[in-house]
DNA sequence: GGGGGCTATGGGGGG
DNA sequence: CATAGCCCCC
C-alpha cells in the first residue's frame, strides 16, 4: 500500500514500464496476470482513474472488488488522481453490489426489494428443518453437507429441475446414500422464495436470473448502464460470478470492455465454487484478449521472494511466471520449532517484543497468520499476558452473537413479515407464552398452505391465551413497522430494543457476561447510528440509493461484510490476528505463520487429495508473500484438538523452502519466557479489541450543537463531528434532496459532498 | 409451557 | 473444549 500522495499529473510515472502498458491499454478485453506485492491493485487502480481521464463517466464504470474495504481504499485513490467524481464509481464485492442492484429489480422475478439475506446460520437452520420435516436420518444427511452441495448446484446454475434431471449428481447422492438430496434442493428454494430470503448464494443466481429472464428489458438497462467493467481477483471468481460478467460485456457490437486481474498461484477460494477455469476459458471467450504480466515484486525482500518462488514451484500446473525483486536481500526466514501450542503462543509473544525492540516495529507492523481460526485462542492468551495489543478479523463475529442476533431479528421481521427465521427466534423471545407447540402448529399451517409463518397465524386455532400472547406480538411488530416509516433507523432499534423487552431482560443479569450482552446491544445500536450518520454522498447517480438509511439497506449491510471489512477506526496500535484466507490482499512488515504441521497446513481433509494439497500450497504462497522484510513460521511437535493433545509433524511446506533461503532451525530447548513478564502486572485491565468500536470523535458531542440545515450556506464555517472544521463551498440538489459540498482541511480528501438530509453541521460565528 | 442439565457431536476456509 | 439439541421434570 502506496502512501504517498500522487501528484497529479505523474501518476504513470509510478508505474513500471509493463504497468502503464496495462494502465493505458485502449477498449476491449484485458487481463492483468499479477504476482503477489507487483502493483496488482496499482494497476487497477490508475487504470479506473486513466479511464475517467480519458472521458469515461465514472458512475459507468463497475469494479468488482474482493472486500469492501479495498473497494473503498481504491476509491480514495482514485479520488487523490482525479478528484471527487471518483467517488461516483459503482464499486464493491459482487454480493454487495449485486444485492444493492437486486433491491430495485428483484420484484420482476418475484422477490419483494425489501428482501432479506440469510445467513449461513439461517439456511442451516432451513435445511435442518426440512429433514426435519421429511424424517431423515440427521447422521446421513448432514447439514453441512447439504448445505455446501445447494450451494455447488447454485453456482453451476444448476436449478433443482436441471439437478434431478442431472444422473450423475443423482448417482453421486446415491452413492453417498443421499438420495433424498434432490428433494431437500427443491423445498429449500421454495422455503427462502416464501421466506422473501435470499441466501448469498442466491444475491449472484437471481442477479443472474433477473439479466437472463429479462422482464422489462432490465437486461438492456445493465448492458446500457455500464461502459467498462473491471473484475480484481478474478481467479477467486465462480462459474456463476463469470456469467453473470458476461450478461453484462456480451451483446451485438459491443466493445467487450471487461479487465480482469488475477494470479492462478494465489487461487484459494475452490471450496467455495471458485475455478481457475474461468481465466482459461476467458482466454477462449475473448481471443482479442491482451495479456499483461506483472512479475517484478515490490513488497518484499529477496529472501522471502526466493522462498515463495521454491514453494509454489512444487505445483505443477500453473501459468508460467516466476517473480523477483530488486529489493535487497533482507533478512533470512526464521522457523521456530516449539513442543507444544502453548509454547509456540509464548515464544511468538516474546518474538515480538524483541522484534519490536530491535527494529522499532509498530503493533500494525505485525500480523499473525494462522489455517483455521481456533488457533486464535492460545494466541490470545499470550499476547494478553504480554500485554500486547491485538485485533482478530473474522471467526465469530460480532453479529453472530446470540444477543445481537436477537435483536436483528426484531429487525429483520419488521423490515420483512414473512422472514421465517427471525419470526422463529422472536416469536417467544423475550418469553410470552408462546411455547414449542404453538410455534410447531404455525410452522405446520404454514407449510400445508406453503405461506410464511406471519400469514399463517391467522388461520391457525389455539387457546384463548395463546391467541391473546400472538396478537400482542403481532400488533407490536406492525407497531415498529409503521413507526419505521417515520422514524429513522437508530430511533427505530432504540425503541425495539425497550419495547420488545430485550434490554429489560439483559439487564436483570449483573453477571459480568449479562453486562457485556447489554454492552453489545449498545454497540448494535451505535454501528446503527454511524450507519445513519454517514452523510457523505459515496454515488453520483442513483440518490435514492445513497439516501437509502432505512433498516432495510442496514440489515443489508451488516450481512454482506467481509472479514477485511470491520471498522479500522481505533485508538489503540494493535497487532493483526487472522486467517491465512483472510490475510488475501494485505501485507505487513512481519509476519508470523504459525501452525506449520502435517495435518494442520496443509489440512488433514486435503493431504489426500493432490488437487487440494495444491490449493493448500497456493495458500502457503499466499501467507508467506504477507510479509516484507521480516517472516517467521512456527510449528509444534503437540496441540489441543477438540480437548486432546494431538501429535503431529512438521508441515512438508516447510522443506520445500530452499535451505539458502532459511535461517538455523532453534531449538525449543532454552526458550525466553520472561520477557513480558514485568509488564503483566498491568495487563489486569486490557481489553481484548474483538468489541466493535465507536469511533473517536474529534470533537466532544457534549459541546456540539447541530445548525438547523436549511440554515447551511455557501462561505459558512462549520463543524462536523467526524469531519472537524470546514467551509461550506456550495450547495446544490433538490429542495429535500440537498447536498453541500464542504472542504475540510483536517482529512485526507478535504472536498467532501454532505447530504443535508442526515448531515449535522454545526454553523460558526 | 418453561427451565435445567446432560450428551453427543463437531472444528477448514467465507460472502 | 464449546455448543446445540434433546430429554426429563416441574
Amino acid at each position: 500500500m502506496e502512501k504517498n500522495v500522487v501528484n497529479h499529473k505523474s501518476y504513470l510515472d509510478e508505474l513500471n514500464d509493463i504497468q502503464r502498458k496495462a494502465v493505458v491499454s485502449g477498449s476491449g478485453p484485458k487481463m492483468v496476470i499479477a504476482g503477489p506485492g507487483s502493483g496488482k491493485t496499482r494497476v487497477l487502480t490508475y487504470r479506473i482513474a486513466y479511464l475517467i481521464q480519458q472521458g469515461i463517466p465514472p458512475h459507468r464504470i463497475l469494479a468488482l472488488t474482493f472486500t469492501n474495504k479495498a473497494a473503498r481504499e481504491m476509491k480514495d485513490r482514485i479520488e487523490r488522481v482525479v478528484g471527487a467524481a471518483a467517488k461516483r464509481v459503482i464499486a464493491g464485492t459482487f454480493h454487495s453490489v449485486f444485492a444493492r442492484f437486486l433491491r430495485y429489480d428483484a420484484h420482476l422475478i418475484g422477490y419483494p426489494n425489501d428482501f432479506t439475506i440469510y445467513d449461513t446460520d439461517d439456511t442451516k437452520s432451513v435445511v435442518r428443518g426440512i429433514i426435519k420435516k421429511l424424517g431423515l436420518e440427521p447422521k446421513v444427511y448432514q447439514v453441512s453437507a447439504i448445505r455446501s452441495r445447494i450451494s455447488m448446484a447454485k453456482s453451476n446454475l444448476i436449478t433443482p429441475k436441471l439437478y434431478a434431471a442431472n444422473t450423475d449428481l443423482i448417482n453421486q447422492d446415491r452413492m453417498n446414500r443421499r438420495p433424498m438430496l434432490q428433494n431437500i434442493y427443491g423445498l429449500y428454494t421454495q422455503e427462502l422464495m416464501r421466506a422473501g430470503a435470499m441466501d448469498f448464494d442466491d444475491l449472484l443466481l437471481q442477479m443472474f436470473r433477473l439479466l437472463y429472464e429479462n422482464y422489462d428489458n432490465v437486461r438492456e438497462k445493465y448492458q446500457e448502464k455500464f461502459d467498462y467493467v473491471l473484475v480484481d481477483e478474478f481467479q477467486d471468481t465462480n462459474y456463476l460470478q463469470y456469467q453473470i460478467i458476461k450478461q453484462f460485456i456480451d451483446y451485438d457490437h459491443s466493445p467487450h470492455n471487461i479487465n480482469i486481474v488475477g494470479d492462478d498461484a494465489q487461487s484459494i477460494y475452490s471450496f467455495r465454487g471458485a475455478t481457475i477455469e474461468n481465466i482459461l476459458k476467458f482466454e477462449q471467450d475473448y481471443p482479442q484478449v491482451e495479456t499483461f504480466k506483472l512479475e517484478q515484486n515490490y513488497r518484499s525482500t529477496n529472501f522471502i521472494v526466493q522462498a515463495a518462488n521454491d514453494v509454489i514451484s512444487y505445483n505443477k500446473n500453473q501459468i508460467q511466471k516466476k517473480i523477483w525483486t530488486s529489493e535487497e536481500q533482507g533478512e533470512k526466514i526464521k522457523i521456530e520449532k516449539c513442543i507444544s501450542d502453548t509454547e509456540e503462543g509464548r515464544k511468538v509473544a516474546s518474538l515480538i517484543i524483541e522484534q519490536k525492540n530491535r527494529h522499532h516495529l509498530k503493533n500494525s507492523e505485525i500480523a499473525i497468520l494462522y489455517r483455521t481460526n481456533a488457533q486464535s485462542r492460545t494466541l490470545e492468551e499470550h499476547l494478553r499476558r504480554n500485554n500486547i495489543p491485538y485485533k482478530i478479523f473474522g471467526g465469530l463475529s460480532f453479529y453472530q452473537r446470540k444477543e445481537v442476533k436477537d435483536l436483528v431479528a426484531y429487525l429483520r421481521l419488521t423490515v420483512n413479515y414473512k422472514d421465517n427465521e427471525a419470526m422463529k427466534r422472536v416469536i417467544n423471545y423475550p418469553k410470552r407464552g408462546l411455547g414449542n407447540t404453538t410455534v410447531q402448529k404455525i410452522i405446520d399451517i404454514a407449510d400445508a398452505n406453503e405461506i410464511s409463518m406471519w400469514e399463517a397465524v391467522g388461520m391457525v386455532k389455539l387457546s384463548k391465551r395463546a391467541e391473546n400472547a400472538l396478537l400482542g406480538f403481532g400488533k407490536m411488530i406492525q407497531d415498529f413497522t409503521k413507526r419505521s416509516e417515520t422514524q429513522d433507523a437508530y430511533t427505530l432499534a432504540s425503541y425495539i430494543a425497550k419495547k420488545s423487552g430485550i434490554l429489560d431482560l439483559l439487564q436483570q443479569d449483573n453477571t459480568p457476561e449479562g453486562v457485556s450482552r447489554v454492552e453489545n446491544i449498545t454497540s448494535l445500536l451505535n454501528g446503527i447510528q454511524e450507519f445513519i450518520d454517514l452523510d457523505e454522498v459515496v454515488e453520483g447517480q442513483d440518490l435514492d440509493a445513497i439516501s437509502n438509511k432505512s433498516l432495510a439497506a442496514y440489515l443489508q449491510n451488516i450481512t454482506l461484510l467481509t472479514d477485511q471489512d470491520q471498522s479500522d477506526v481505533d485508538d489503540v496500535d494493535h497487532i493483526t490476528l487472522m486467517s491465512v484466507h483472510a490475510a488475501k490482499g494485505l501485507e505487513y512488515p512481519s509476519v508470523f505463520v504459525v501452525g506449520m504441521e502435517e495435518n494442520l497446513f496443509p489440512s488433514y481433509l486435503s493431504v489426500s487429495d493432490p488437487r487440494q494439497l495444491d490449493e493448500e500450497r497456493r495458500l502457503f504462497y499466499v501467507a508467506i508473500t504477507r510479509a516484507e522484510k521480516y517472516l517467521t513460521l512456527t510449528y509444534a511437535n503437540s496441540r489441543y484438538h477438540y480437548g486432546q493433545v494431538r501429535y503431529n509433524d512438521v508441515s512438508r511446506f516447510l522443506e520445500e523452502i530452499g535451505g539458502d533461503n532459511v535461517d538455523s532451525i532453534i531449538s525449543s530447548s532454552n526458550t525466553t519466557a520472561g520477557f513480558g513478564a514485568a509488564r503483566s502486572r498491568l495487563s489486569g485491565n486490557f481489553k481484548s479489541l474483538r468489541e466493535v468500536k465507536v469511533p473517536e470523535l474529534k470533537i466532544d458531542p457534549a459541546q456540539f450543537k447541530p445548525s438547523p440545515n436549511d440554515q447551511i450556506a455557501p462561505g459558512q464555517k462549520v463543524l462536523h463531528l467526524k469531519f472537524g472544521e470546514g467551509e461550506v463551498l456550495a450547495v446544490d440538489g433538490a429542495t429535500d434532496n440537498k447536498i453541500a459540498t464542504i472542504r475540510f482541511d483536517q482529512v485526507d480528501n478535504p472536498e467532501r459532498r454532505i447530504m443535508l438530509r442526515f448531515a449535522k453541521l454545526q454553523i460558526l460565528d
